[in-house]
DNA sequence: ATGTAC
């Protein structure tokens, strides 16, 4: 049934020194085998997913749902923020409950709303997703921020929508390819542009909950979505567009991240890292980090920011030591001509979730 | 990563 042809590459963007875990090879491999793909770039920050990798772009002429996952349109976007005299204690008790819906009587309600998806609105999700107060540390290139500028950063996406997406496809074909790609694409995009007003919202609602004065996102890539390109599918799952702008590459809730300049070629899928990469699983994260950190240290950690968590579990699992070294996933996306560092900033006061769960 | 069930 299937005809014979050339197998898709797989290349990952990783100094030989740089650990990848084994499996996320493996899931490389996988998906190079399936029907009708041509190119698996992995980008430095790779690591196991359920059932397809994260840190990977997958350039394909069958377009594969699972390859994305169900948070299609989460990204990372950076806000200027305006704050007179920053005190730490004081914004961690300020911040806006993010794990609570905007309600339409909020002064940010949309007037259009993707989807009429109105759920969870403005709320930032678990696991990975986070809304972070920072600091430019050091500018190492002409760009818009200057040393000293505060941002917001917000890394979050569509929440129930994509998820329900996924689960419609899913439900149906299971991991095969869309049997109508234009109608995937069609609720894909909403939730592309939900995910990017949602990470706007938040921003909005934070600004409100602080007093402060916040201007238009400065970057806002998504790192989950499938891009059109010459009549093929480019899926992205944890992996920026790359070509030619700015992006943020999120360190940890402890350490330093990156705004870097993008250029990475069609070798690489047009991609770039979307953070630092988990380093071990959550289970392996929860166990060790019990035995390793106390929750006062991982709620004040050691560049002196705040995180806001109310669920220890997730603290553990969030711990910086659960991800690769930041300045080692720079430094391979650097070695591989993909990206050049812009600037890097420092946490100050990081929101993960207030709930205890 | 998610909403929901356990």
């Amino acid at each position: 049934m299937s005809q014979q042809s050339a197998r898709a590459t797989v290349r990952v963007f990783a100094n030989p020194g740089s650990w990848i875990e084994s499996d996320a090879l493996v899931q490389c491999d996988q998906v190079a085998a399936l029907d009708g793909m041509i190119r698996v770039a992995g980008m430095p920050d790779l690591h196991p997913g359920k059932g397809a990798p994260i840190g990977a772009a997958m350039l394909s002429s069958v377009l594969y749902p699972f390859l994305v996952g169900s948070d299609i349109g989460c990204g990372i976007a950076v806000f200027p923020i305006r704050i007179k005299r920053p005190n730490l204690e004081r914004i961690a008790g300020r911040f806006p409950d993010l794990d609570r819906a905007l309600t339409p009587d909020a002064p940010e309600w949309p007037d259009d709303i993707p989807a009429g998806h109105t759920d969870s609105l403005a709320t930032v999700g678990r696991g990975n997703h986070f809304v972070e107060l920072a600091r430019i540390d050091s500018v190492l290139q002409p760009t818009g921020l200057a040393k000293g500028d505060l941002v917001l950063i917000v890394h979050s996406g569509s929440r129930g929508l994509g998820e329900s997406i996924l689960r419609a496809h899913t439900e149906v074909h299971g991991a095969g390819p869309a049997a109508d790609p234009g109608a995937y694409l069609r609720a894909h995009d909403d939730a592309v542009r939900w995910g990017s007003l949602n990470r706007r919202l938040m921003a909005a609602r934070v600004g409100r909950a602080l007093g402060a004065e916040v201007g238009a996102p400065v970057v806002d890539e998504c790192h989950n979505l499938v891009e059109v390109r010459d009549g093929l599918y480019l899926h992205r799952k944890g992996a920026a567009r790359g070509d030619s702008r700015e992006v943020l590459v999120a360190g940890t809730r402890g350490t330093p991240s990156y705004l870097v300049a993008a250029h990475a070629g069609a070798e690489a899928n047009w991609s770039v890292a979307h953070g630092a990469g988990r380093k071990m699983s959550r289970s392996d994260a929860l166990r060790r980090g019990k035995a390793k950190h106390t929750v006062a240290e991982l709620r004040r950690t050691k560049v002196g920011s705040l995180v806001v968590c109310g669920d220890r579990q997730l603290l553990f699992e969030e711990a910086p030591t659960a991800y690769k070294r930041i300045e080692q996933v720079i430094g391979d996306l650097e070695a591989h001509g993909l990206a050049t560092p812009v600037a890097v900033t420092v946490p100050l006061v990081t929101y993960k979730t207030r709930g205890q769960r």
